[in-house]
DNA sequence: GTAGGGTTAG
């Protein structure tokens, strides 16, 4: 910034040393009024073009999420500096505009500003966890002609952008890495966190052995990759040998064990812990909630309660989720009763989880409250409701609120698509689903995807026009997967397409052959059609694979408990009295007309 | 004199 002239009042050269000491702590101010106070003295000042200031302004309006201000500072300044150009682009990202992030990393080159190591720290950040591989990999071929590889920050983020995008990627973290000549302990451990990712634990093992020092997040980085493999006991060996074990350490294990089922090892180790976050009751409560152990999980939410933590949104989060997908609505309505009576108000995120949960539990009045209550209501809510009023059959309300959707000026997304010809599927709208199907590319530009393909080949075959779906199936853009052939499997149990449904088995033996729900669904269309000798051969075939179909199971919460049934079950302590009332509805189902679609057993 | 950043648990 230009000096204080010679020959000025001391007056003026007082108030110009104030207003330079303002700007100078402008880039950390939070407050809009006070920073937009500065921005007016600084036009007065005419200082907008200064190349100290403006960075500090446009840091400024960012800071407090008003980009457009931001902007429109930096188009003040004629020519901008390489400093200036960074400002904005992290700009851009703080406030979720990644592509024009990118926009401006291209004008800065075409108007002839070079980027430097800090342009590029602030884009890989941007790119962290998206796994746009090529886009790493366009980072990455600029970072190789400027040479800014020497800053042992660029690969090391380099690698661990790499590393999030899937086998690709990691082939070429593990490139980096070989030719990087000096390597610090943050490069070795992102090297086997990516390995661990990607699955290749042996290969991580070997590094981790060949570590010249490791550090805590060395052992637990290994730790994780074990636990994410489902290899609890080589996880638990290393686990034995920590010199030192912190609470991510003990997390670690707590939800390995969950996720592979053995909740036993998961709460003897949570017991253990010596000092327990919110992130281990997370994980321990959502365990127990994900098999469906709801007193379990409900005793712990007390406890947690009473050890005087609050839980935090993902917390809330990762509970209720679980809880839609166990069905465990009791546990769901404790917690949303937990979260009235401690929050003032709750945050867009944690109302969609509830919303999800109840309607998922069935319950749509309570979710339809519950988002009608949330004052900004973003496309997740849109999409949970439309999803829960489309899985119960409410197709024309989901219409509606679509339509409503529309009105209020908020654009539907893939998701929306789903749940919309999922709505249709469900209340036997065909028309009407075929059309969105058709409108959602030309009028929404978004180009459908293998969901939605399976939607559509669902909706056709529950309307009863299986040569449609069928033709549909054989047409699409993309490969069609084992669930686009199982719908059509089922839809030929239903319809009784003997012929198809083998041609269908086929396919789906050669797509996924150690699943055996499709063998059993064709043994289910032989068997409905009276061919025995179909059946038995079927069974012969699924024997020759060598595979065991687990029983399909229903579950119920009542009171706090769940009740789980399999076909032929009778290990309820109420099991005489349930088959009596199967049998009194099968009655009266006659009664009023209902003919088994199983009539040959 | 200015700007910043990486790896581990939900």
């Amino acid at each position: 910034m230009q000096t204080c002239a010679p020959g000025r009042s001391p007056s003026w050269v007082s108030r110009r040393r104030l207003l330079e000491q303002k700007i100078s702590e402008l880039h950390k101010c939070g407050n809009l009024s006070h920073i937009k106070q500065v921005h007016a003295q600084i036009l007065k000042a005419n200082l907008q073009q200064d190349l100290y200031v403006a960075p500090k302004l446009v840091a400024a309006f960012s800071l407090c999420r008003q980009l457009a201000l931001a902007v429109n500072v930096f188009d003040q300044v004629q020519q901008p500096n390489v400093h200036l150009y960074n400002t904005l682009i992290r700009a851009h990202i703080q406030n979720s505009q990644v592509s024009q992030a990118f926009v401006t990393f291209f004008d800065m080159q075409t108007n002839g500003v070079y980027p430097d190591n800090f342009t590029y720290s602030f884009l890989l950040k941007a790119c962290s966890g998206k796994a746009w591989f090529p886009v790493v990999q366009m980072i990455h071929t600029h970072i190789e002609k400027c040479g800014f590889c020497s800053d042992i920050f660029v690969p090391n983020s380099l690698i661990d952008s790499y590393s999030k995008c899937g086998p690709v990627g990691i082939t070429s973290a593990k490139k980096l890495f070989e030719l990087m000549d000096e390597k610090d302990i943050v490069s070795w451990n992102s090297m086997i966190g990516g390995l661990g990712k990607a699955g290749e634990m042996v290969e991580a093992r070997r590094l981790f052995d060949e570590m010249p020092e490791r550090d805590a997040v060395s052992w637990n980085t290994m730790l994780d990759g074990y636990a994410k493999a489902g290899d609890m006991s080589e996880a638990y060996k290393l686990f034995e040998k920590m010199p030192e074990r912190n609470i991510i350490s003990w997390s670690t294990m707590v939800s390995g064990f969950s996720k592979a089922g053995d909740m036993d090892m998961a709460k003897a180790l949570f017991d253990t812990m010596p000092f327990k976050s919110l992130v281990p009751w997370t994980i321990i409560i959502s365990g127990y909630a994900e098999k469906g152990l709801a007193s379990e999980a409900s005793k712990l939410y007390d406890q947690m309660e009473e050890a005087g933590l609050k839980p935090d949104d993902s917390t809330l989060i990762s509970i209720l989720a679980a809880c839609a997908e166990s069905g465990l609505l009791g546990l769901g309505r404790k917690v949303h009763a937990s979260i009235e009576r401690t929050r003032f108000k709750c945050s867009t995120q944690v109302s969609n989880a509830l919303v999800d949960m109840y309607a998922k539990c069935g319950c749509l009045d309570k979710a339809y409250a519950v988002f009608d209550g949330i004052a900004k209501k973003d496309l997740v809510s849109w999409n949970a409701m439309l999803q829960g009023l489309g899985i119960h059959g409410h197709g024309k309300q989901a219409l509606q609120l679509f339509a409503r959707m529309r009105q209020e000026g908020v654009f539907p997304d893939k998701v929306t698509f789903i749940a919309i010809l999922c709505a249709c599927t469900h209340a036997g709208f065909v028309k009407e689903g075929l059309h969105y199907f058709h409108i959602m590319e030309k009028e929404y530009g978004i180009t459908p995807q293998v969901e939605h393909y399976g939607c559509v080949i669902d909706l056709l075959s529950r309307g009863g026009r299986l040569d449609e779906a069928y033709k549909l199936v054989n047409s699409m853009p993309m490969e069609p997967n084992c669930v686009i052939w199982g719908t059509l499997l089922a839809a030929c149990r239903v319809h009784n397409a003997v012929e198809l449904a083998g041609e269908v088995l086929d396919v789906l033996v050669r797509l996924a052959p150690s699943d055996p729900g499709s063998f059993s669904m064709l043994s289910n269309i032989y068997a409905a059609a009276g061919d025995w000798g179909g059946v038995a051969s079927v069974r012969l075939r699924l024997r020759s694979t060598g595979v065991q179909k687990p029983s399909g199971a229903s579950l119920i919460e009542l009171d706090n408990e769940v009740h789980e049934f399999t076909v032929f079950d009778e290990s309820h302590r109420q099991s005489d009295k349930i088959y009596q009332m199967i049998d009194r509805l099968n009655q009266d189902l006659k009664q009023v007309g209902y003919v088994s679609s199983v009539q040959c057993q």
